[in-house]
DNA sequence: TGAAATGTTGGGGCG
DNA sequence: ACGCCCCAACATTTC
């Protein structure tokens, strides 16, 4: 065997197909030493918020991950500990010349990279996306703050075909002797998000690589909060157990003529709307702390610790919001469509700070990735450098009955409306007396009533907005 | 990747 | 036959 071992260490790129961090550290000719380091400061950042559910979708990506590998002559090595004190030791054990690793956008990741990097021989390969953030800039080399012309510019790079994808390597050259490794533990077990790459592959297959897949109707499915019209995917982008690249290709390959915005072009945007806020994540780190428009840094949220507490536990009387936020807590996962209800009705309806919506999405979110929640909740609450317009604000009884129009969805998740009639699924505060009786939904009984009233709200948010504009201009 | 208020149009009922 | 009103349907404007 030529060469000294090279370490791989894996952070956000679970897999082994179209790895470029992974090819580099087979290329380099020398055993290949596959690192995860658990690092104790992620459990404490406010924007890597511990989750049970994520954590445990990581655990069982590491125990797929040390599967494949074992299946290749290799093991995977798991360590506890700060990087910069884990890899300088590990350099030294095997007699590594190198580490390498995928690049990062997050603050915290890009500090830990520039501790590491001082303390051992630390080389980035690429970030966790199509094109790295450093290459989609403006012709005057700064970043894009709007989305539509960064697509323009995304689209106009050079993008991946399949016959670049980087193959799974068939074997690991691994060094000799038995390194010490910590232990995996069992996690809680997540039906609807199984974790590792075999998983993520069957679903992108599933999702984009047939004719009747679904991805030929999400142009129409994708708001539908009743119908798997998604690709269920987050989760797996979250930890790269899926590779972008690949997915950008099976989108372009799906619809060849990119013909119309009804199907794989409209899920493309999606995958470029992910790199857009990765992007800008890693160009303004700032917006993890504030409105990355200034003019919005001003609007005086109300301090309403009650009122965040029913719209976190799902008791606002507002059926669409309510079953969105059950399903969060329950399952960590929500689809995409009612995540802009519920963030609409926490910054709009009760005029609460969308970083405290933000915090609780990082705490029960499966595929919680700080870029692309802060852009989702800067979008929605109207503060971001490209984001919806202050004064959209969703009704949600018109999102649910257009998004939601059999109340399947509603039912489900908030079993009380179970005999709630059709016609007033969506507003059961409407029920007369006997109705409330007759489908044993009584208000502010078996289900809260509405704690603000929608329609009476609008002024006080609009007044609120536009008085931090007037502070600020 | 809204919604509500306001404006316009046109068909039909009616005296 | 005609003007009038009502109102749904659609378009435009405003936040």
């Amino acid at each position: 065997m030529r060469g000294r071992p090279a370490i791989w260490w894996i952070r956000r790129d679970l897999r082994l197909f179209d790895n470029p961090a992974l090819i580099a550290a087979l290329q380099r000719g020398g055993p290949v030493v596959p690192v995860f380091v658990r690092d104790p400061a992620l459990l404490r950042s406010r924007h890597h918020r511990r989750s049970v559910r994520r954590q445990a979708f990581l655990d069982g990506g590491l125990r797929a991950l040390d599967a494949d590998l074992r299946a290749r002559g290799a093991r995977l090595i798991v360590r506890d500990g700060a990087p910069d004190m884990v890899l300088p030791a590990l350099v030294t054990e095997v007699g590594a010349d190198i580490v390498i690793a995928e690049g990062d956008v997050s603050p915290y990741a890009r500090r830990r990279d520039a501790a590491v990097r001082s303390v051992a021989p630390l080389e980035l390969v690429g970030a966790p996306m199509v094109h790295h953030p450093a290459s989609v800039l403006k012709p005057d080399g700064a970043p894009y703050s709007v989305f539509t012309p960064f697509s323009r510019a995304w689209h106009a790079r050079v993008l991946p075909e399949r016959h670049l994808l980087l193959a799974t390597p068939v074997a690991l050259p691994r060094v000799p002797g038995d390194l010490m490794s910590a232990a995996i533990p069992d996690a809680v077990s997540l039906p609807a998000f199984p974790a590792g790459e075999a998983e993520a592959l069957r679903r992108l297959r599933r999702f984009a690589e047939s004719p009747e897949a679904a991805i030929h109707r999400y142009g129409a499915d994708r708001d539908r909060v009743d119908r798997d019209g998604t690709s269920t995917l987050s989760p797996y982008f979250r930890f790269g157990m899926v590779s972008p690249r690949a997915a950008v290709v099976a989108a372009c390959e799906a619809d060849p003529e990119a013909a119309g915005r009804t199907g794989p072009a409209v899920w493309l945007s999606e995958l470029v709307w992910r790199e857009f806020y990765l992007t800008t994540l890693f160009h303004r780190p700032r917006v993890l702390q504030e409105a990355s428009n200034a003019s919005w840094r001003e609007i005086v949220w109300r301090d309403a610790p009650q009122d965040l507490r029913a719209w976190q536990d799902g008791r606002t009387g507002y059926p669409i919001v309510d079953a969105a936020m059950r399903q969060l807590i329950e399952t960590g996962w929500m689809h995409n469509r009612a995540r802009m209800i519920v963030a609409s009705f926490l910054t709009k309806d009760l005029l609460i700070d969308w970083r405290l919506g933000e915090s609780w999405f990082m705490e029960h979110l499966i595929d919680g990735d700080p870029a692309a929640n802060n852009g989702g909740w800067q979008w929605t609450a109207g503060v971001g450098t490209d984001a919806a317009p202050y004064f959209r604000i969703f009704n949600p009884v018109l999102q649910a009955k257009k998004f939601d129009p059999d109340g399947a969805y509603v039912k489900r998740w908030l079993p009380v409306l179970a005999r709630v009639p059709l016609r007033l699924v969506h507003e059961p505060w409407r029920l007369g007396p006997l109705e409330q009786q007759a489908a044993g939904c009584r208000i502010g009984r078996d289900y809260p009533a509405p704690i603000v009233d929608h329609r009476g709200i609008r002024e006080r948010t609009l007044a609120a907005y536009r008085q931090a504009r007037a502070s600020k201009a």
